[in-house]
DNA sequence: GAGTGGTCTAGACCACCAA
DNA sequence: TGGTGGTCTAGACCACTCA
């Protein structure tokens, strides 16, 4: 493990190789989510480097949010199942910060072709095959999400809308248990739009009143695309939250 | 430095007291942005611990953007007026991804009192002397930001309206060389708003067109609130970019 | 070449958790 | 009590920058 540690041309530190190997068994499917990986000491036996240096590259995965340390236990592979981060994206806030019951009803879920603008985003072929869904989530009785989310077909074979409803709100936590597909991140675009036509009437908003954007994308291991989403979201009670650094 | 260490009831890890002294020379002058604070080898003899515990708090330092890293060169107080990072906290990003040009035309500057709510807001007495802007940010030519901010006074003794157009468009930058505070993070709560009145106008836009609506508050060292803000921006043909982890 | 941050190691010991 | 992650140290050596 050691010997290109200086030598080489094209310096990368150890660690990043470290960590460049346990993503491969993550996404070989070694450790799959909620799963306990093996501990610092065995890993760093087993990849010929000292303790140190395997911890260096858990820090970094955990720094990510793909692993999770927990002193005493043992380092475990993140999920959207766990309680409390089943709507880790979710970044819709009430104003007064009170909690809230999420109801999700589903509206649709449609197969179809990618055009060439969903299989840019996607890293699809053109013509490729998806699977659209729209529902409309709603916030302790009001609706207040309208979501239009577009995967690939490939991955998410037998997704239909009983998975959706039994969903219960969080796509991500059901991608993980039904297809085995976990995100990591997203990068998401916001504006401003009016209301109109079927989304209006969902949303129980006349035309023309603003309306925030939200365009998702999320990926999983590896940085690749498995989702787009569009959500239209009602605003004039709830805020986005978002915190710089 | 050392004697605390395990014993004590309340633990805190060596790197977090650290961590602790170094902020406090930052609030407390000793390093300016821009400047170079001791090597990590000097550090370590003047705080009596080894130089990979200083190394460990001044790692977390640099992750919250406080202090940043040279190879070879040195470590720095972080700034906003360095070439590339003076719009940090500027999320806006133009749908085809061009370069802008930025311009900046100030409006208005005015001295007022707290009410309740920004006295809350900004952690001061209700009553205090606060300074209120406004100004138009314009890219590449057209309006596209109407700003409303507010400081507390006190810091920001002399600030006016030549100060402010002098600023290029950066008021983060201006606050650091002309009143010496610096902003180290932010939170913003962002909502679809329709337009209206001189906003509208200053924008030109009808009434009940849609605009994203950027509530901010930034934060100095040791959290301390320092500016409120309200952005309302065109979003027809820009975005606001974030990247979810 | 001198000085800085960056990597890697080896080893000791502490804090937390579960059985 | 044993295993896990967490902290801290000391020392060697590499990579980068600049005079």
């Amino acid at each position: 493990m050691n010997d290109k540690q200086y030598s080489s041309p094209s310096y990368k530190p150890l660690y990043d190789q470290i960590k460049v190997l346990i993503t491969q068994s993550l996404i070989g499917g070694e450790w799959r989510p909620g799963d306990m990986i093996p501990s610092e000491i065995e890993l760093a036996s087993r990849y010929k480097v000292s303790q140190g240096t395997v911890r260096k590259a858990i820090d970094a995965l955990a720094s990510e949010n793909i692993l999770i340390r927990r002193q005493g236990k043992g380092t475990f592979v993140a999920t959207h199942n766990a309680e409390g981060i089943k709507l880790r994206f979710l970044r819709l806030t009430s104003a007064d910060g009170q909690k809230e019951v999420l109801q999700n009803e589903f509206l649709s879920c449609t197969k179809g072709k990618a055009d060439s603008r969903m299989a840019l985003i996607l890293d699809l072929k053109a013509g490729a095959s998806i699977i659209e869904v729209k529902r409309l989530l709603s916030f302790s009785g009001r609706p207040l999400i309208y979501d239009h989310i577009v995967v690939p077909a490939s991955p998410f074979k037998g997704l239909n809308g009983a998975k959706v409803e039994e969903s219960n709100g969080s796509m991500y936590s059901m991608y993980e248990s039904q297809f085995g597909v976990r995100m990591i991140r997203a990068e998401e675009r916001l504006k401003a739009v009016a209301a109109s036509g079927e989304v209006a009437e969902a949303l129980g908003l006349k035309n023309h009143e603003p309306l925030l954007s939200i365009e998702r994308v999320s990926f999983t291991y590896g940085d690749k695309p498995m989702e787009w989403r569009l959500g239209l979201c009602v605003t004039d009670n709830h805020h986005y939250m978002n915190e710089l650094e």
